[in-house]
RNA sequence: GGGCCCAUGGCUUAGCCUGGAUAGAGCGGCCGGCUUCGGACCGGCAGGUCGGGGGUUCGAAUCCUCCUGGGCUCACCA
């Protein structure tokens, strides 16, 4: 029985009126579902309160309470047979309905430069780009994840460049240096060269310069050196995205697409999409969609940024025939993907339709924005160092008879658990400031509040020994509460994916677990009436796979110990 | 200068799309709670002109508009 529907139309016919809905109060004392009387007020010549008051007199129905209090008419289901079947459908291991369409989506991430190792930005990205992955396929979706290098171009050549001079046959074994911050040492070095003085920095950059026009001309040194330090990169790339659980099923190299971009462009400009500007440059022209014109080749010929997008696009609708594509790419590229956008469309490329690019907002630290030249850039790797010890230390401290095998496990992902959830608990369009000393807790709104709880309800569960559920003692207020909140994690789930807002998950779980504690601090469930038990059981049961499947999501992993 | 985005207690923030009943929460501060299921927890107190003005509305943190402050962007850089 739908009592919403069955609650309007008595409404209606009473009032006389059509199109009335009904709101679903904040606070649990006001019912389920509420009706405020301003709206028939001015029809009827009468206060809102003496509405309220009037209605509910005449209201009657099987099963549904009525209330006026004060200009609102507030109603509270007394069947709870809905959220019993929700209970029994979670239980049942039915936890998130498939009822999206299934449509193959491609996502992109992390999209790094090989020159230096990942930064926080990075994180962000990575970490987005994961959970939405996982989001999409628990809805129903098939989901490709691909990944772009950006592994061509000046900024790679200055590493080369300050390789080339200041290495000394150096290796990142040699060093014991993981591979990828190894390169980027050099990236830095070649700043703090070119600080020395002006004529330093002209000299470097010229030098770099020379170097990039080698690198197009198929110089054999120049090439092996650019592979020699991309595949360090690389590799250390590879180690970050393991720990933090990124799989990327088909890579992407800027090198390798740039070229046919250019085809790509040209045949556009012969077909009449694109034209030649004064300079010889081949040109797109989006004054009409307030974009400006863009210039896609330049008059040497050469392909800039946005052609080997195109290209890329190109090949992965080759590869996969996506029906979307997500680019996580942050904010400050946003003028960038209207105009790939813009150019999918002229290209008459009906994928183009259903690209977007989910931006994110840039994390700063307390002392002002990252920069890697400048070195002040906090490191993914170091990032997770530093957290993997404070985990350590944490477990440690209160369980220090445990064996060292078991407590690193623990502290890892405890220690995951933190950054992911940190990470993702923000709403991804805002910038953040990422202050190491106090941001990172184990305590309050964070990811191992969240394992904690369902550790407890894992041992609550370990404890019990109940017989089966009758389902009829959940009637507190607190086992409502719980109850009610269960019943929306599927649309939690729906809207995190549409939306791409994974922080909406976040939040749902950090209020589902601060319901639990509060009902722990109330309610024994382990007790001398095993009937009241059994259902208590059943309840945590629940709301532990609810906790599970959310973590799942975000790619945390629900302890049962902790 | 044009475009896009942001502004909520000391700090970090939810709510804004789809307007409603005392603006939720965490951290920090103060007070209290482990001889029943895990204190990485729970209960309570203090702390808010929701950046400012104007408008729409019975009603605005929420919608419209102007302004202020901040960020990003508008390259034949990537």
């Amino acid at each position: 029985m739908d009592y919403e529907k069955t609650i309007i139309s008595w409404l209606e016919t009473e009032t006389g009126e059509t199109g009335l809905s009904l709101e679903m109060p904040k606070d649990t004392a006001h019912g389920d579902y509420a009706f405020p009387c301003f709206i028939l007020a001015k029809k009827l010549q009468k206060a809102p309160q003496i509405i309220a008051s009037e209605l509910s007199d005449r209201f009657s129905l099987e099963q549904v309470q009525v209330a006026a209090i004060g200009p609102y008419l507030n109603f509270t289901i007394l069947d709870n047979s809905k959220q019993i079947e929700t209970l029994k459908h979670i239980l049942s291991g039915n936890i998130i309905q498939k009822t999206a369409e299934p449509k193959v989506v491609l996502i992109e991430s992390p999209g790094p430069n090989t020159n230096k190792p990942l930064h926080l930005g990075h994180l962000r990205n990575m970490l987005l780009g994961i959970s939405l992955t996982h989001a999409l396929r628990a809805i129903g979706k098939t989901v490709h994840t691909v990944n772009v290098n950006n592994d061509r171009g000046i900024h790679i050549c200055k590493s080369m460049l300050a390789y080339q001079l200041f290495g000394d046959g150096k290796t990142p074994q040699s060093e014991g240096r993981k591979s990828d911050h190894f390169v980027g040492d050099y990236y830095v070095k070649f700043a703090q060269a070119c600080a020395e003085s002006e004529e330093r920095k002209t000299e470097l950059e010229n030098q770099a310069q020379e170097m990039l026009t080698k690198w197009e001309a198929g110089d054999q040194e120049v090439l092996a050196l650019w592979k020699k330090m991309n595949d360090w990169c690389l590799a250390g790339f590879q180690e970050t995205y393991k720990r933090m659980g990124l799989t990327i099923e088909k890579e992407y190299f800027e090198s390798e697409t740039y070229q046919g971009g250019k085809d790509i462009i040209l045949k556009g400009a012969e077909d009449g999409l694109f034209y030649k500007n004064e300079k010889g440059a081949i040109e797109a022209d989006l004054e009409d969609k307030g974009l400006g014109k863009k210039v896609l080749l330049r008059s040497d010929g050469t392909s800039v940024y946005i052609t080997q997008d195109i290209n890329m696009a190109h090949l992965r609708y080759q590869d996969f025939s996506f029906d979307e594509m997500i680019y996580i790419v942050g904010n400050e590229q946003e003028y960038h993907f209207k105009v790939l956008f813009e150019l999918f469309r002229m290209l008459g490329w009906s994928f183009g339709e259903s690209c977007r690019h989910f931006s994110y907002g840039m994390i700063e630290l307390p002392e002002g924005k990252m920069k890697s030249r400048e070195g002040n850039v906090i490191d993914t790797d170091d990032l997770i160092k530093t957290v993997d010890g404070l985990a350590y230390e944490a477990v440690k401290e209160r369980y220090e008879d445990l064996d060292e095998a078991e407590m690193n496990e623990r502290a890892r992902a405890i220690s995951t658990g933190a950054i992911r959830f940190f990470f993702l608990k923000f709403d991804p369009l805002k910038n953040f400031v990422f202050n190491p000393k106090e941001s990172l807790s184990f305590e309050g709104e964070t990811g191992p509040y969240v394992q904690y709880t369902h550790a407890r309800i894992s041992s609550i569960l370990r404890k019990s020994d109940a017989g089966n559920p009758t389902f009829t003692h959940l009637n507190a207020d607190e086992d409502k509460q719980l109850l009610k909140q269960l019943g929306e994690f599927q649309s939690v789930v729906e809207r995190m994916a549409e939306e791409l807002r994974p922080s909406a998950l976040c939040q749902y779980l950090i209020k589902v677990c601060q319901q639990f504690n509060s009902y722990y601090s109330k309610h024994q469930v382990i007790q001398e009436d095993k009937d009241v038990e059994a259902d208590r059981v059943a309840l945590l049961s629940a709301v532990q796979k609810v906790l599970k499947a959310g973590l799942e999501i975000l790619g945390i992993t629900a302890l049962e110990r902790m």
